[in-house]
DNA sequence: TCGTAGCGCTACAACATGTAGCATTACAAA
DNA sequence: TTTGTAATGCTACATGTTGTAGCGCTACGA
């Protein structure tokens, strides 16, 4: 099946940010990404992001002449399944059963998700 | 509704793991934390490591003499909801569908997940 | 040839986390 | 009553992570 979901490090705010910007906008270059943050930062600083980000298994890239174009490794869903996973194996003793009864209650999850769910896990099955 | 899921720092290892401990034990004195685990860390340690958790929000404590009994704040289920809604607003924006569909593609939720899921929803609308 | 764009390397402060010592205090035993 | 001891609070400190950025090197276009 497929659940060599690997433990990949944590990410903090401004690396999430970094790949929310990769994820929304495809392959694209360091100083587009700064642009895309406002302008907030130094083009050294995104670099240095950026190169985190690859080191951590996050993005990947290409060269385009000499100039990086960055990609994100996975899909935001595989890597927040990566964060479900070690949620439930660092809090709920592997039971996905816990976690998702918990999303229940919180109202996160309703009976709508379910809904699709069940679609999706049928075909799945096929 | 439930979605007051209010957010707590984060947790290292071994922080995670004395939250294991409490979780398992019920209500529960440092000293036995400290047995749990295995007598590896110095009193002062477990201490530290105990308040900085009740700071943190994830435990509370009661006093009996002048011993604290250490209880946890929340249930596993509470604080893995968290995590997970963690997730869907920092990483999958919002989409919770985004993040249940990962979960389903890692394998990580089966069909048998969801007909648990099905039956606590329906019981939830009523 | 030379300015500049783009990259790698280095640095550094702030904060988190694991680890623990020491001072203080209150209760129990002598 | 005195005093040892157990339990707490406070402080410390090393290491690792993250945000932030400077600087030097190099290759390509004018």
């Amino acid at each position: 099946m497929n659940l060599d979901i690997s433990d990949l490090p944590d990410l903090g705010p401004l690396e999430l940010e970094m790949m929310q910007v990769v994820w929304a906008s495809g392959p694209i270059i360091a100083e587009d990404v700064r642009v895309q943050l406002k302008d907030r930062l130094k083009e050294s600083t995104v670099r240095t992001v950026l190169s985190r980000l690859e080191d951590k298994g996050y993005l990947t890239h290409t060269s385009v002449g000499r100039t990086y174009l960055y990609a994100g490794a996975e899909t935001r869903a595989k890597v927040a399944a990566r964060g479900a996973k070690r949620i439930v194996d660092w809090i709920c003793q592997g039971s996905v059963e816990e976690l998702l009864t918990g999303m229940v209650d919180a109202g996160l999850v309703t009976a709508k998700n379910v809904e699709m769910l069940k679609a999706k896990t049928a075909a799945k099955t096929v």
